[in-house]
DNA sequence: AAATAAATTTAGATAAGTCTAAAAATAGGT
DNA sequence: ACCTATTTTTAGACTTATCTAAATTTATTT
């Protein structure tokens, strides 16, 4: 389908995306790719050929729709390949990244989700960054559901994802509001309740609470 | 440190070098290779610069002791990737191969020493080849071709030559797999089809099929 | 041993991806 | 609005791996 090459243009024009909200400059990427500008444009025409981004001369790029897929895609590996290196062959998070960056480019569909099945439909790399399954969707930024947290793990409250009244005056009942850390002490695998540390107070929540709660990590 | 192409050749000559004890031609490379015989002669001679091979011209080429072991590796991550996507992902033993052909160019030491760990050293891929331990040494056995075989003789199998998916697939149609024991109840000596016995059952086969089997006896 | 056939190598071309150096376009400062 | 600095693009060249077509070497046949 597409070379190594594009591959990593397409990923690193969707990091720039999201760093920067407007177009990537032809400079920022040729750094982020540690090539020279000339290179740069070189691969962009070509891109852009096969309607893999949108260009025009001066103005940066921005990827096309069937660009953002590839990326997404491309990143999915990167990341399921990470998370299968630390939890099943032992590698430490700081010593995955330059093999992910060979295995993302393997060419199967098949393994690619047989590989996700395998691995438990994981939704974080070992960086915590998020796996997008196999439509391409995952939850963007740092925000993620409490109920994605494993024991030990905490965050900041930085959203409610049912704002239902009913749901809303739990939250207050419970002095759950914004702003406030959340540590995960415990989490029952049978019924996906937890119990969680909230301003020195234990608090045993349902399931149905902790899927409807954003946490920011870090 | 090689490219993908180069260790592909090396791979090639390994398999040609076996098959034909002398010399391998240009000729039987480039059909290996599924490429012109220019190319081949091209590729050769940088891989003899770079002294992977030894290579005098019209000569045909052979490995060096390095590039003997550098095929060894590569051949080393093919069947241990095989074994992991048939054991480890569900994939059927006739759709791995296009999918290691893939993985065994990811260049990493560690990896494929914690991959070898992870599925327990194991000494034969899916299709019953040898797999080479991490110093490239790996079991030659005495296997034979089930065709090689006479009447009232039996053997268990222990590996395909031919690895195409049809034949795969036929095996499988009919319950002929790794392990099992087979038996010669007749030989037809006209057209070296036979009937074997196999689980109990009694199947005819042509010789195209039992030129194809490995089979270890006692 | 000469003639022919087959195998192999050479020469020159192409495509992908990169580079340097020079030219063109845009942005910023006054 | 003009001049300068920065950014971006173009032009031409290089490398890797491939190809076609022609030339050369080796093998075979008579």
């Amino acid at each position: 389908m597409f070379s190594f090459s594009e591959e990593n243009y397409l990923k690193a024009i969707f990091h720039l995306e999201r760093k920067y909200q407007a177009g990537v400059s032809t400079n920022a990427l040729a750094e982020e790719m540690n090539t020279k500008a000339s290179s740069v444009t070189d691969m962009i025409k070509k891109l852009s050929e096969k309607e893999l981004v949108i260009y025009k001369k001066y103005q940066g790029v921005k990827l096309s729709e069937l660009g953002g897929k590839t990326a997404i895609q491309v990143i999915r590996k990167h990341r399921l390949w990470e998370y299968f290196l630390v939890e099943k062959l032992n590698f430490n998070w700081d010593e995955v990244h330059d093999i992910a960056e060979q295995l993302e480019h393997i060419k199967s569909e098949k393994l690619t989700r047989e590989l996700d099945k395998f691995l438990g439909y994981p939704k974080r790399d070992p960086h915590g960054d998020p796996i997008p399954d196999a439509e391409g969707n995952f939850s963007v930024a740092n925000k993620m559901l409490l109920s994605e947290l494993g024991k030990a793990e905490k965050g900041i409250c930085v959203g409610v994802k049912d704002s239902s009244s009913e749901f809303l005056r739990f939250l207050d009942k419970n002095n759950i509001s914004l702003g406030k850390e959340i540590k995960v002490l415990e989490k029952e695998a049978f019924d996906g309740s937890m119990l969680i540390l909230i301003e020195e107070r234990e608090l045993r929540i349902s399931q149905l609470i902790s899927n409807n709660l954003y946490i920011k990590i870090q």
